[in-house]
DNA sequence: GTCTATAGCTGGATAGAC
DNA sequence: GTCTATCCAGCTATAGAC
């Protein structure tokens, strides 16, 4: 392949993540993608075979991207509190770098084909596997709390994806403030130790 | 209104609802909702104005009943942790009860039309006013851990609501159960408290 | 590799009979 | 209140020139 067709590409799928994330995949039409990318509709055909195949690229890439780099954390550490901890951050560090991408993954499942959609959601089921894989050890270590474990990925991975959904890149908080405040609401909850309730937060008693 | 003619309004209203869930908006084609009604396209345009407002109607309908719910429970409440622990059951109670109309209000915002997505989206900034009231005031009297409010709230909502893409009413969990799950891991989080870990094993406790 | 032109279809919505 | 018939706009995708 060469470099012209390549960049060629890659702004053709650009552009179609810009509208299938901004009016949903049926509603964002293959001649508005080609006017962003630059050319005439049919030349996209020449890159893709359908508008089907941008929206499977779309969601592939990311999610084979998402698995690798938890499998990456599950391999490199071993202790259930920091391997969460690495789990969170880079859940939040992905969805926050291609927030539109994962928010397509998100709300687009159901525009895929019946040819496509078993292998997306194989993909998808894998990442779950891999999280409960942490949950389930730390809670035989006494790490965690024994709770039920799919329930709790699927409350995990819920709210650390919906920051796809509201982040902005300038807005009110850092990706790093995110990642500390869900960091700790998930280990640690709402609620105030009822004991403890006083004197020093725990959070800031080691910065002094 | 005569009750004939309600009765086919609702029929209308709960193949869109189906067809809605199933598909999405822009993939449900009108003829499919009029056969499962029992009538033909045409005779749709006799009880709505059009396609959009069957989106509308299912959208603002229970957006209402959600904040209804939510108002009721503040008034009826003073105790922070009680109502949190209502908010969640009401949330979940309604979006398992109604799992495919809320479904819809968490994936069709996009399909709005500039004209009523102003006001649905109010509804639901207003159910996010409430929760981010409750927990505001938690915080300040010292119930719940003093944290970022809009992101604890989104968290939750998110969460919870979550609860509608993969709750089966005869599935593995009753609500009940599911509702219990949620209660705990929200004001307490995944990780055991460090002193309160249980009885130590035999082979561990001579390292204390 | 990109273009123009258009095929082929499907969709929401309307007209007007009954 | 529901029907049949149809309009017409919009879509994805293809054909074939350059």
């Amino acid at each position: 392949m060469r470099p012209e067709s390549r960049s060629m590409r890659e702004s053709i799928l650009a552009a179609a993540v810009q509208l299938f994330a901004q009016y949903g995949y049926h509603a964002a039409p293959l001649r508005d993608i080609a006017r962003i990318a630059g050319i005439q509709a049919a030349s996209i055909y020449h890159h893709y075979p359908s508008k089907q195949a941008l929206l499977v690229e779309i969601m592939e890439t990311h999610m084979l991207r998402l698995n690798a780099s938890l499998e990456h954390i599950l391999k490199e550490n071993d202790d259930p509190l920091q391997r969460l901890h690495a789990a969170i951050a880079n859940h939040i560090r992905l969805h926050t770098t291609y927030k539109e991408e994962f928010f397509i993954i998100d709300t687009e499942m159901r525009a895929l084909e019946d040819e496509h959609r078993p292998y997306i959601l194989s993909l998808r089921d894998k990442y779950e596997a891999l999280l409960q894989e942490l949950l389930q050890d730390g809670m035989e270590r006494e790490i965690f709390r024994r709770s039920d474990v799919k329930i709790a990925s699927y409350a995990i991975i819920a709210m650390c994806t919906e920051v796809a959904t509201w982040f902005r890149p300038n807005g009110r908080l850092s990706v790093q403030q995110v990642n500390t405040i869900y960091r700790q609401f998930i280990t640690e909850g709402l609620l105030l130790p009822p004991g403890v309730a006083a004197p020093m937060p725990d959070e800031t008693a080691h910065l002094l």
